[in-house]
DNA sequence: CACGTCGCG
DNA sequence: ACACGCGCGACGTGA
């Protein structure tokens, strides 16, 4: 028998909407609904194997149903933009697949579905219908199966319905669905229902009555009292409910259901329209043909592989002699001694390696001549300058297409070859990913030469393509200068930082972690004792069951998963249970031990240094990130924690020099904001904390107490963050009413401050980013979402960014500065770290006073503001104590 | 692989 | 009535 499917347009987009994480392509579009939407409808289409396919809509025109029906509408919230500017796209995939699309003014997607399936079931189909809805639970059949998906922590699974399963559930034939629907009523639906009456009694009283007409004839019998009351006085409401509930099944329509005959779905129309969508994991539906056609790239004719040292030569001299961005990959495989160069000019991709004819040397030399003598354009120099030991020169400009990628949209987390010919060239080319799967450059190398000369080549080739368009686009955003000025020299900087590495007392290291172990596994013997009983403390699920199911400790915050049990919960609870304190003091202790201890040894090289990553296209504000590992996160606020600094120490011969901006985000505020008060307030060289305490509380300088000046620290980060009443108050265990005082008084002493921060959001509402001092942007799409909340952190992110990337720029000035001063100095110092607004230097004891000098000459004159900035500067012969 | 938690600025 | 402070990365747990 054929099979017929039917699928509730817009109540699966819906679902899905709601079901799938947010979702964006690179042009913004919202994609989560179609991509749900489609992954359900391609599960349905694989289980059911069916002949034919259809999906109703509902039409936007005004309805003519009951009058009350459209009061009820008229209620209902409107669909969220990020959903209806799906729905056009949806519609668009469908019509790419010949999936035919019914709609028709007047009438609602259920009552077509309905007319459908009963003609299709008439003429013989096996009828499905796909829908978020139970309402289409009274079609129901034989031959009629309804299906309501749900998702579930990103898994689909699919409820069925035939007649009898509605019988099992609901206890109610699938006409009786409608009357049980009319006395329960159905929120997501307005189907307002009797008041009072749930699931419960209306399942009993219509398995009795069958039918709500036959119920209210009958009422008088009712009992309890209490029913009988809800039904008399909702009479009008069930009535009204079940002519809601009820689908019409005679639409006049022609239903053809062969119509929706499935019919060349994966073609290259539609293929076409995933792949701006970037539905990648659906490209695997179609057929392998499909991935070469359109605008690929066709590798194989740009490619001449150079194998002589004849060709190599007329390679150079043709390379050499072309005007354009020449693009370049290099990789050394140390295990095989084995070098690979790609060049891509427009015309022609090169792929070179080293041979009986053509030396590394050979290759290497021919790289320091392109570097002299042409306009490069690379992905990740960084990871070039490591490859190459450094053969460019951090005076002569090339274009990174990572970096210029990532100025032109921080928030991406990948800037490959294969996103940048994507979002900046328009084209789809084979990502590494797609070529090597899980494989490395190595592993693909020795596995499928083949294959990895494609993916080095189409790097090579998108790097000469998109350097111009990328130059641009940073021209046309204004931040051609970011990149020439400070991006791109800092990227030597960033190298020499990680080439340096920091050298790590390992012993010292080793000692501090077995004493940890030797502490926590007492506390953790004393926990067990407390508490009678061994569990994992380290799991939140079970440490929740015993505090709050065991111990009956009532619990507070909940999270997704069960109820909270982070320090800031956890602390609330500790006068009152001192085993509290001991499962606190044993969190911190794992933390120092498997994170620092443990973690940090095992990154420590053979040069006893560890040589972190610093990372430059991470962050969304302008921030360097660091990663295997953090450095950015070794701790310092606690005691125990802050032994870990002491195992950072500098080589023989060598000081710490440790440097940091003096409150560098609050003088950023004053400077931006021009605020006359702040700005006078630094100028007074006294304690911001200070000041700010006694001008917003009105308390003679002197009066002001710790306590009041740490509430005025308090204030002064919450500005910085983009101040919200809740969350000052939560940092001050105030009232909201109280934290939005202290916000208006703090507007009241510094207006300035107040205009800019407004003026800040309203510019990002307008264009869509925010712009630090030296023009990097960031952009904040969800200022424009639909969402309050969402919105909300739009505003305190647009307020922070200004602030935090003025910040990041600063530093990164004044890194380079010590960079190159260090440099033309020919000192042997170097920079080791950066912290955000914190760098460490390694210097070599001669050097220490002249390396004091540059570094903090450097730090204060990386930006001229409206007041100085501060720099305190000290020396130890470890982290700690130069810190 | 997502989540909760916690280390830093 | 009710959301929530900004920016990161690493670890352990448990599905």
């Amino acid at each position: 028998m054929s099979k017929l499917v039917l699928i509730d347009g817009h109540s699966i987009l819906t679902r899905a909407f709601f079901g799938v994480p947010d979702l964006t392509n690179s042009e913004g579009l919202h994609t989560n609904a179609v991509y749900g939407f489609l992954n359900i409808m391609f599960k349905i289409l694989e289980e059911e194997k069916p002949e034919y396919l259809m999906v109703a809509f509902d039409v936007k025109a005004p309805t003519f149903r009951h009058e009350m029906y459209n009061e009820y509408k008229g209620t209902r919230k409107p669909m969220p933009a990020e959903l209806h500017e799906q729905v056009p796209v949806i519609k668009e995939v469908l019509s790419a697949m010949n999936v035919k699309i019914m709609e028709k003014a007047g009438y609602e997607a259920d009552d077509i579905l309905g007319t459908i399936a009963r003609d299709g079931a008439k003429k013989g189909y096996d009828v499905v219908i796909v829908s978020g809805d139970r309402d289409l639970l009274q079609l129901a059949d034989d031959n009629i199966l309804i299906r309501i998906p749900k998702t579930k922590h990103g898994t689909t699974e699919i409820e069925n319905y035939y007649k009898e399963d509605v019988k099992k559930a609901y206890n109610v034939t699938p006409l009786e669905f409608i009357d049980l629907k009319a006395l329960m009523g159905d929120a997501s639906d307005n189907i307002p229902g009797v008041k009072s009456i749930g699931e419960k009694t209306a399942s009993k009283l219509i398995s009795e009555y069958h039918s709500i007409e036959n119920l209210y004839e009958n009422i008088e019998n009712i009992t309890p009292e209490r029913v009988k009351n809800a039904l008399a006085a909702g009479r009008e409401n069930a009535f009204l409910s079940k002519a809601l509930a009820e689908i019409n099944v005679n639409v006049p329509i022609d239903s053809f259901p062969e119509s929706g005959k499935i019919n060349n779905m994966f073609n290259e129309k539609a293929y076409k329209i995933l792949s701006r969508l970037e539905f990648k994991s659906m490209f695997s539906r179609f057929g392998d043909n499909m991935k070469d056609s359109g605008e690929g790239l066709n590798m194989e004719k740009l490619l001449k592989e150079v194998t002589s040292l004849s060709a190599f030569e007329d390679m150079k001299s043709h390379v050499l002699s072309s005007h354009d961005y020449t693009g370049l990959n290099y990789n050394y495989f140390d295990e095989l001694n084995i070098s690979t160069l790609t060049i891509g000019l427009h015309d022609a991709v090169y792929y070179i390696e080293n041979n009986d004819q053509i030396t590394k040397n050979h290759i290497l030399s021919f790289i320091k001549e392109l570097s002299d003598k042409t306009k490069l354009s690379v992905f990740d120099l960084k990871s070039l300058l490591h490859k190459t030991d450094c053969s460019f020169d951090m005076d002569k400009l090339i274009m990174d297409c990572m970096i210029g990628a990532y100025l032109l949209n921080p928030l991406k987390d990948t800037y490959t070859y294969s996103d940048v010919a994507r979002d900046y060239l328009g084209i789809t080319v084979q990502s590494l990913s797609e070529i090597a799967g899980k494989m490395s450059l190595f592993q693909l190398y020795t596995i499928d030469r083949h294959k990895y000369i494609t993916a080095v080549c189409n790097e090579a080739y998108i790097a000469q393509a998109a350097a111009n368009t990328i130059w641009d686009r940073l021209d046309n955003s204004m931040m051609k200068k970011l990149y020439e000025d400070i991006e791109y020299p800092l990227i030597y900087v960033l190298y020499d930082m990680e080439k340096n590495g920091i050298l790590i007392d390992a012993a010292d290291l080793k000692d501090y972690g077995s004493t940890l172990k030797d502490i926590i596994e007492k506390t953790e013997k004393e926990i067990y004792e407390e508490i009678g009983e061994e569990f994992n403390i380290n799991s939140p699920k079970q440490l929740g069951e015993i505090l709050f199911g065991k111990m009956g400790i009532p619990g507070g915050k909940k999270t997704k998963t069960g109820y909270s049990t982070s320090a800031e919960v956890l602390e609330k609870l500790a006068p009152d249970y001192k085993v509290i304190n001991k499962i606190l003091e044993y969190r911190q202790l794992t933390k120092l031990k498997s994170t620092y201890a443990d973690g940090l040894a095992g990154y420590i090289n053979y040069d006893d240094r560890i040589h972190g990553k610093f990372n430059q296209t991470i962050t969304a504000t302008g921030r360097i990130s660091s990663t295997e590992p953090n450095l950015q996160n070794i701790p310092i606020r606690m005691e125990m924690g802050k032994r870990f600094r002491k195992v950072f120490v500098p080589m023989k011969g060598y000081t710490f020099v440790d440097a940091d901006y003096s409150q560098i985000e609050l003088r950023i505020l004053a400077h931006m904001s021009d605020d006359k008060n702040l700005i006078e307030a630094y100028n007074s060289e006294q304690d911001i904390h200070k000041i700010t305490a006694s001008q917003v509380f009105h308390i003679p300088l002197n009066e002001v107490t710790p306590e009041i000046r740490s509430n005025a620290k308090a204030v002064n980060f919450g500005i910085v963050y983009g101040i919200s009443s809740f969350g000052l108050s939560q940092d001050l265990s105030i009232s909201r009413k109280e934290a939005a005082q202290y916000i208006t008084k703090y507007f009241e002493t510094y207006p300035g401050v107040k205009r800019f921060l407004d003026e800040t959001v309203e510019f990002a509402k307008e264009h869509g980013y925010v712009s630090t001092l030296y023009g990097r942007r960031r952009p904040i799409p969800e200022l424009k979402s639909s969402n309050y909340m969402q919105r909300s952190f739009g505003e305190r992110a647009a307020m922070n960014s200004a602030i935090q990337g003025t910040a990041a720029d600063i530093m990164k000035i004044a890194m380079i500065s010590v960079y190159r001063r260090l440099k033309e100095e020919n000192m042997a110092s170097r920079i080791l770290l950066q912290v955000h607004d914190e760098i460490l230097i390694e210097a070599r004891n001669d050097e220490v006073e002249r390396v004091k000098s540059i570094v903090k000459e450097s730090m204060m004159n990386a930006a001229s503001l409206k007041v100085v900035l501060e720099v305190g500067i000290e020396e130890g012969k470890n982290w700690l104590e130069a810190h």
